[in-house]
RNA sequence: GCGGGCGUGGCGGAAUGGUAGACGCGCUUGGUUUAGGUCCAAGUAUCGCAAGAUGUGGGGGUUCGAGUCCCUUCGCCCGCACCA
């Protein structure tokens, strides 16, 4: 045996057994407990990234852990293979996003594999492949059929030289990526998805889901954004183009005396009725056009108005008249794409009656607050409404009621609920996606494709020298029969999102059929995903779609689960320091050098370069450390050890060589112990062993004999108490606790004299690391003599009766400062205690005479005297 | 703009409202080794010879007791519906 662990052998011959094995094959007719982890599986972008191992070890610790803990465990892997970044490439590279995307797969399966990950690769799925999105598109017809699926126009970010539609990502600073033209704001006609018919059970559901993230489930409550409110409409003066009222959406009707102005969004059928007849407004709808379609473009925007000449009549108020502005800060998307402002009490329309010298009038005032002072800025809060007529001294809350009291009376309101959560627009203008199955027909409509003609595959004989979607072009595949009347027809040639195809795909992963999506009742026996682990970066989209997905599938009957996810980890990224030259070029990790006194050069020039922060690992940076030549250096087992160790999962990791290194010298570390316990447990105790004293135990027996001592009760609890430790760590995701546990029992392992007790430690600590580096632990597993392999081994047991002690080291407060422990035997009783406490020298002391007012006694724990 | 998160030694971080700094990295000193790496031992929050004092971004509060709870403030990071 050699002294020293040598990974590159170790690493492929246990990935082989593994393999070999079908160790982590799922086995869905075991009569063992069941349980799937579910890592979010990748974008197949190229090679593997540090993210992705440190997410896969994550979620692969566990599964080994399961396994071990007597479950059948589910641990699949995938790709998600369809998207931007592969037409990007056949763009750019003028490769095919078909090929590409199946090179950079087996790139990634290869380089995944050397991670010793416990995965059932028997699973594996791309979703770019026919066997998975014509099952898609079977489900999407089933939603359709359902009455989940529409069509509505909607915006997009047009790219007016190239003639594309753009990604949000593909706006910079407002201009098209690529050609740097001026984006607009185009209508298409689009597909969309009734996840707003399921707001209010995904708002209940979160309630359920009590092993995410708070964050988490917080954050998808204010996407779904629910708020309580009225709906009333605006007499107009005057009817304009057809149009006599303005529906408007208010969460404030108790500010409703305070509205100085309406306000319509840009697309408001009312202002597309004034731009008809008036030049200024359409050329002001024209400029709100202009600029990206996101939230943060549209709200940090400048506010912008036009007024246009109109006027409605104040309900409550039939005196006074409001002026009708177009406003760029009003949502079309949201309630009715129109609102009454209230400047006093709101911080946009403070700003925009500023702006344009509208009334600013106060109705509400803090409980005691003068109703006459000067609204300098905008209160927002609850209060007592004042200037309100009928209103006035109501609390903000019975003021609400009150007007929607009156507006229900009087059948010009109601009190609705709105929610923020929009309809998901699943149509993509782009080439590598999943085909919508539907077919235009002109005397039809669109028209599902029937199901026996499924999978619609995406053909492949397909360009990129012209901007656009290639399908849009292609000679033959757009051309088709309308299924309905035989006649002309045309396949829709956009593809769906690729959130759809990640909204099923564990669904796919529990049962994967020929003919149907999936089985029901084989998918049942792992649903919902035990544990799921990923980025935070999918809190809200991906995580939400999923859901809304699996709970339209229970609604059809599909399925008998409404969440898919019943945990949920989000882990923090991997950082690591940025680096640039004097002139500005950011440089590599690899292209700098250590200089004296922390200072460092470039590699090249031998000039100073400046350390930059530590930032999320990206190309632009040029700080990505790629996992493979670590991999190939360090081992297996040390990168995944040290993915583990440095920081809690759900923070971000900074990568450093120190650590990794740190990672292999522990690795070694381990096999040594082993090793030398392996001699030990014979007559053949080290000499090192016999000079290094313990700490613990009394050297009574060991020196000088070869009679090894049965027991050591402190390595005993030890043990148990790491053994505790680790597991409970696992099981709650805490990685790095876990491994400083494990650091705790090996430094006490290596200290102790050898002992029955200590070789039995060995033993055990040999299947308490086996989750974290695998193949290590066969190694040592091996080399202690077992047979088969620790992957089948259970997780070890201890006695409970071992974790506690008998003596407990109780801290002396005086007021709330520490001042002396005392030990003393468990369980003493509080008078005893508090008398000791007393009676030590150094309190006496501390109090200098003075009596103790109070003392509190928390048993076992400490004494705190208040003088 | 809206929403979310995070601030603890030189660094990564521990800490059911109850002894702040577990564990690791780094560093210091000593030892083993032909040398270096490895390995072993001791030490390492700050100030102080010590006794002791101070200390979890800042300020305030609740409590016998606050890193932890509340308010406020500063700084940084992330998300915002066509990136995955």
């Amino acid at each position: 045996m050699s002294d020293r662990f040598d990974p590159a052998a170790a690493d492929a011959r246990w990935q082989a057994r593994w393999a070999e094995a079908g160790s982590f094959v799922a086995d869905a007719a075991s009569a063992k407990p069941k349980t799937f982890v579910l890592e979010m599986f990748p974008y197949p972008s190229g090679r593997i990234h540090m993210g992705h191992v440190r997410n896969y070890t994550m979620g692969d610790v566990l599964a080994r852990f399961r396994r071990m803990q007597g479950f059948e465990v589910l641990h699949p892997m995938g790709w998600d293979a369809f998207g931007m970044p592969a037409e990007n490439a056949a763009i750019e590279r003028g490769v095919h996003p078909g090929g590409w995307t199946r090179a950079n797969i087996a790139t990634m399966r290869a380089q995944l594999k050397r991670l010793g990950f416990a995965l059932d690769w028997s699973r594996e799925l791309a979703t770019c492949e026919p066997d998975y999105y014509g099952h898609e598109q079977a489900l999407f017809l089933d939603l359709l059929d359902a009455g989940l699926v529409y069509r509505k126009e909607s915006e997009v970010n047009w790219d007016p030289v190239d003639a594309t539609v753009l990604a949000n990502e593909q706006v910079i600073d407002g201009r098209g990526w690529r050609s740097g033209a001026l984006v607009e704001r185009r209508k298409l006609s689009q597909w969309f998805l009734r996840i707003t018919d399921f707001a209010e059970e995904l708002l209940d559901g979160l309630g359920t889901l009590d092993l995410w993230p708070d964050k988490v489930r917080l954050m998808q409550e204010n996407w779904i954004g629910k708020s309580q409110g009225m709906k009333f409409a605006f007499a107009l003066a005057a009817p304009e183009g057809g149009i006599d009222q303005v529906d408007v959406f208010t969460t404030r009707p108790d500010t409703i005396f305070g509205a100085s102005f309406v306000a319509v969004s840009a697309g408001h059928p009312l202002a597309l009725a004034v731009a008809r007849r008036d030049g200024g407004a359409q050329a002001f709808i024209d400029e709100c056009k202009t600029g990206g379609t996101t939230a943060a473009e549209i709200e940090t925007a400048e506010k912008r108005g036009f007024d246009t000449g109109l006027e409605v009549a104040h309900p409550l108020d039939p005196g006074r008249r409001l002026p009708v502005w177009i406003a760029n800060f009003v949502l079309m998307e949201y309630g009715t794409g129109a609102l009454f402002g209230v400047p006093a009490h709101d911080t946009r329309d403070f700003e925009f009656a500023h702006k344009y010298g509208l009334e600013i009038r106060r109705v509400v005032i803090p409980q005691g607050g003068d109703p006459d002072a000067s609204v300098d800025e905008p209160e927002t809060g609850y209060g007592v409404a004042v200037h309100s007529d009928f209103l006035d001294g109501l609390s903000s809350e019975e003021a609400r009621d009150a007007v929607i009291r009156r507006a229900e009376d009087g059948g010009w309101g109601e009190g609705t609920t709105q929610y923020r959560l929009r309809d998901w627009g699943v149509s993509r203008q782009r080439y590598w996606g999943t085909p919508i199955p539907v077919i235009h027909c002109e005397a039809c409509g669109p028209v599902g494709v029937p199901r026996d003609q499924l999978p619609i595959v995406l053909p492949e004989d397909v360009t990129f020298d012209v901007p656009g979607n290639p399908l849009d072009r292609h000679p033959t595949w757009r051309d088709v029969a309308c299924p309905t009347c035989g006649g002309a027809g045309r396949r829709e040639t956009d593809t769906l999102d690729t959130f759809v195809n990640s909204s099923w795909y564990f669904i796919r992963f529990a049962s994967q059929p020929g003919n149907k999506p999936f089985d029901r009742a084989e998918a049942e026996q792992w649903l919902p995903v035990a544990q799921y682990i990923g980025g935070v970066e999918h809190a809200i989209l991906h995580l939400l779609y999923a859901r809304f997905w699996t709970r339209a599938l229970e609604r059809i009957g599909r399925i008998g689960i409404t969440e898919p996810f019943k945990g949920l980890f989000t882990q923090g990224m991997v950082t690591h320091e940025t680096y640039k030259s004097l002139d500005g070029r950011w440089l590599g990790p690899d292209e700098v050098d250590d200089a004296s006194g922390g200072e460092m050069i470039e590699r090249a020039t031998g000039t100073a370069v400046a350390r930059g922060r530590i930032e999320k690992m990206s190309k632009s940076k040029k700080n990505v450390i790629d996992p493979e030549p670590i991999v190939d250096r360090y081992g297996a087992d040390a990168v995944r050890w040290f993915m583990l160790s440095d920081s809690p999962p759900e923070r971000d990791l900074e990568w450093s060589e120190a650590s990794i290194e740190g990672a292999a010298r522990f690795v070694q570390r381990v096999w040594r112990l082993v090793r030398e316990a392996r001699g030990a447990s014979g007559s053949d105790v080290t000499p090192q062993m016999q000079a290094s004293g313990s700490d613990v135990t009394p050297r009574t027996q060991a020196s000088g004999s070869d009679v090894t001592p049965a027991k050591n009760p402190s390595v005993d609890k030890k043990l148990a108490r790491a053994t505790a430790a680790i597991g409970a760590a696992i099981d709650g995701l805490a990685f790095n606790k876990a491994i400083a546990a494990v650091y705790e029992l090996v430094g006490s392992l290596e200290k102790a004299a050898p002992s029955a007790s200590r070789d039995e430690a060995v033993r055990v600590l040999v299947r308490l690391i086996s989750p974290m580096a695998p193949h290590l632990a066969e190694e040592c597993w091996a080399m202690l003599g077992n047979d088969g392999m620790v992957a089948d081994a259970a997780w070890p047991s201890f006695d409970p009766a071992l974790l506690v002690d008998d003596e407990v080291t109780i801290a002396i407060q005086v007021n709330g400062k520490l001042r002396d422990t005392v030990t003393v035997a468990r369980g003493i009783d509080k008078d005893t205690i508090e008398a000791i406490a007393l009676g030590r020298d150094k309190i006496v002391r501390q109090l200098d005479g003075a009596t103790a007012r109070k003392v509190i006694v928390v048993p076992d724990r400490l004494v705190n005297i208040v003088a």
